[in-house]
DNA sequence: AGCACACATGACGTTAACGTAAACGAAACG
DNA sequence: CGTTTCGTTTACGTTAACGTCATGTGTGCT
C-alpha cells in the first residue's frame, strides 16, 4: 500500500525537490501538509497537488497561477459562484496556452526553416573548401 | 518609405516597449543601435532583432538563449566551425520546444477535461439550486 | 549521558529582467 | 533667454523562486 502520509524526506526523493521547495509551497499555500507535533506529514492530496505544480511549473506558469489552477482542480466542495470564477480563470488560461501553443508552432517552423537554411549554406561551405 | 533608422522613441511605440527595456537590450548585446553623437539610431537590423527577441520571450525563453538563436538568425558572415555551432544549437534549441509542446498538448487536454467537468458540475449545482 | 540525524525556523543571498530616480546635455519653442 | 522635451549615464530598487547558512529542537541509538 502507498503510505497515507509522507515525511517532508520522502516527498523529496518522490518528486525530487528539496525540503526548502516544499516548506516554500506551504508558505505560498500551494501545500497544506499537516503537523505531527512540529513536523510536517504530507498527505495524498498534497502529492496529488505537488504533481500539478512541477507540470505547471514545465510551462512558465507562475505559482501564483498554478495556485488558481489547483483551487479548479480541487474545487468539489467548492459553492456554485466560487466554482463558476474557477471555470472562468481555467477558460481564460486555456485560451492562453492555445494561443501560446499557436505560436510556438510559429516558431518551430521558423527554426525548422533556419536549420535548413544554415545546413545548405554549411553544405556549399564545405563544398567550396574541398574545391580549395 | 519606412525610415531606415528609428530613434528610441519610435522603437518604443513600435514594439510597446521602454527605452530602458532597448538600453537594457543594446547592453546585453542584443541590439547594436548607431550613434549620432550621444543618441541611438536603431537600423532595420535592429528592428529585426527585437522582433525576434519579444517573440523568444513570449515563450520564456532567457534573454541569453535568445542571443544565441539571434547568431542563428543572422549567421551569413559566420565562418564554417561557428556555423555549425550555431546550427547545433538551435537542433537542441527545435527539440526542446517540440518537446515543450507535446506537453503543452497534454496541459490542454487536461485542462479542458477539467474545464467539461466543471462545467457539468454547475449545470447539476444549478438544476439543484432550481429544485430547491 | 552523549551524539548523530532529521526537521524546524529565521534571515540573508542570488539571478533575471527590467523599474525608477537622480543628475546632466542638447535642442526646440515661445 | 528660460524652460519644456528627449535623450543619456549611473546606480540603486524590485519580484520570483528558491539556495544557503546559522541556530535550535526532538528522537533514537549505543
Amino acid at each position: 500500500m502507498t503510505e497515507t502520509l509522507m515525511t517532508i524526506r520522502q516527498m523529496c526523493d518522490t518528486f525530487n525537490v528539496t525540503p526548502r521547495t516544499l516548506r516554500f509551497y506551504e508558505a505560498k499555500e500551494l501545500l497544506f501538509p499537516i503537523r505531527e507535533g512540529q513536523k510536517r506529514l504530507f498527505t495524498r492530496r498534497d502529492r496529488g497537488r505537488l504533481k500539478l505544480i512541477l507540470r505547471g511549473k514545465r510551462f512558465g506558469f507562475s505559482l501564483e497561477e498554478i495556485r488558481q489552477l489547483l483551487d479548479l482542480y480541487h474545487a468539489d466542495d467548492q459553492q456554485t459562484t466560487q466554482l463558476a470564477k474557477t471555470c472562468e480563470i481555467g477558460e481564460l488560461r486555456l485560451r492562453a496556452m492555445q494561443a501560446q501553443r499557436a505560436e510556438l508552432d510559429d516558431a518551430i517552423a521558423d527554426l525548422k526553416k533556419q536549420l535548413e537554411w544554415g545546413s545548405a549554406k554549411l553544405a556549399s561551405l564545405r563544398a567550396q573548401n574541398v574545391a580549395a
